[in-house]
DNA sequence: AATGAATGAGCTTTCATTCAT
DNA sequence: AATGAATGAAAGCTCATTCAT
């Protein structure tokens, strides 16, 4: 008699991870494409061959790799939304994405060099450019609160500072001072002053 | 008969360049694993064993493609440090940044790749960490002119954010208003005010 | 409570049979090579393990795919000889073979393709030399009773004939006019003439 | 300098018909499927790699075997046909074919198992049957010239003669007496008699 | 200065087969 | 009796790199 459907399901479920898990790892080193179905393999403590039972291509292994980290990141960024006045939201936000990069720098390494690549925009859809355009515009709406002149551009300068910091913090994790920056960033933001428009 | 030094020297210098060049074209569109030697030599229109005359393999082209535009870039920065006053200076290392992003799209593509990879720290060596540590102290040398708490925060926050804006450029470098974003930027940093520090 | 022995019987008989009904099927698509046990056990909708419960290997299904056949064959071969007289004799081995290859087209194709393999009489032994032999021997037999010179020429002139045309007929089932071939062939041995030898 | 373009062109026959000639080899003796590109390249003494410079994919080489060894068989059957009468033509042709075989059985063993095939169809196109045919009219144009009822269904008859003796021949090629057989049959079409229809 | 021929090592993927239950 | 999980070996194919001229 087979084995329990109890167990099977325990032992995918280890497996499925133990492999994306890998795969992140792996993806992060070196870029997508020098991760090789080897490497990940060894690394999840797998066969090649089981990956190809759980993933029908290299290709599918990424959306998957993707897909599973974005939804953690978008979970995250929905309960920032909860807070109540528009500064504690505006405040929640940007720690959330300073807190993500420090919970998943594998995610965001490999995000930020997937991002940059024209030719896998076939790969990962419009999803990237959307969740920027997504991020942007929440952003947008909480500055609307502020006295600026012109949220739109705020927002693109905020999140483009978040975006920035990550990346730099990335670069070098034992130094850069995050919590530093993260609250400068809050305070500039939440300070934010009419400017005179530049009369050129 | 042989051909004259100086053409040699001209079918040299240029053969050089087609390979720089169609390594960046072919490397920013995905990544530098991606890039085999044989689209780079066929986008150059040269052969493959060329390559190998002027690079001693696939990593030391890298580096040389690196080295050849981090130069630009510096040449461009150092201008910038020509201007008069600490407000212009700062104005003109915005500028700058943009520019460059605008002229070298698939340079700026390349790095923004590689730098995320950490396994790429042997290639590059710290170069790159030097780099931005280098122009986070030209900013703060120029932010210190300005009544701000703490000019080395306000570096790393204005830099990310010109990092993090060139990026959303290059996502969609149709419809971001890059040189509006710019203005916001400069308009901000330039009017930064004394800000009451958060007692907690 | 275990199922009865007579229940487990059929079950037995039953995947057995499926398994090398859908062998038969794959094998005739792209040769036995390209028959993979994936292919198989999806066509015959049991699990890959399970043929390997009644078959110790990929060969051993081969063999037992080709014997379960062949018996097939000659018993279809065996009643042709039953027929009274000489000429009815051999219009039946003929008729018997056209009918064979109408019945069991899978089957026809891929013996015809295993035969031309060098390598495979290792796998099926000899038998397939000796099947033709004795085919052979039989048409020989009854070509005897004609007023030929050779009875074993023409037993190989006539065998020859089936041979080939069924195989034309599997080339193009549609269209080839099997049964008007079979009763030309059937005319022209029953009327063989004493020819004279040629001289030369 | 590079080498000389006749040197290379030298250097690349050789090579080309190396792989030709070991494909031709290994295919005949497992069949198509199983000739692995590794076994080729042993064969042939040269590497993998090398076999997909010459040709694009093991499809393509399968086809350039066909089309190579294809072309040979048409120019030989195109000989036959310049004898003086219908007889020595028919005889010609006959004759063509029992010779191709001896000089080509690795071909006709890798014919005789692809045409076999169902899915094979689409790598070899419609171009198999309708040689079939073409030789089958040619014979048929021949037979016309001599007393007989039918001359297409005698051509057919004749052509798997012809076609059912070489597979025989390859079965056991030291043993079997093809050029008894072959005279044979062209004794048999020969003298070709009207016969009077079967009545029934 | 430059090339085409050539290859070993590696890639992604599939295979026949085993194991535990 | 039967299955799903798992794998080592091999498949077709591509890579960075060398060689001879």
């Amino acid at each position: 008699m087979p084995r329990s459907e109890a167990t099977n399901e325990r032992m995918r479920q280890r497996a499925y991870r133990a492999i994306l898990d890998a795969a992140l790892e792996v993806a992060a080193e070196g870029g997508f494409h020098a991760a090789s179905m080897r490497k990940v393999a060894e690394r999840a403590g797998v066969s090649k061959a089981l990956i190809f039972k759980y993933f029908a291509s290299k290709a599918e292994l990424l959306q998957a790799l993707i897909a599973s980290s974005l939804t953690g990141a978008q979970r995250a960024f929905a309960k920032a939304e909860t807070a109540q006045t528009p500064a504690e939201r505006l405040e929640a936000l940007i720690g959330t994405g300073f807190d993500f990069v420090r919970e998943h720098p594998d995610f965001w390494r490999l995000i930020s060099q997937l991002r940059m690549q024209k030719g896998l925009r076939t790969l990962l859809g419009g999803s990237l450019v959307s969740a920027v355009h997504g991020v942007t515009q929440q952003l947008e709406d909480e500055l609307r609160a502020l006295p600026t002149p012109s949220p739109s551009l705020d927002a693109r300068v905020l999140f483009a500072a978040i975006d920035g910091a990550t990346q730099h913090y990335l670069l070098d994790p034992e130094h850069y001072p995050l919590d530093a920056v993260k609250d400068r960033l809050v305070d500039m933001f939440l300070h934010l002053q009419a400017q005179e428009e530049d009369p050129s």
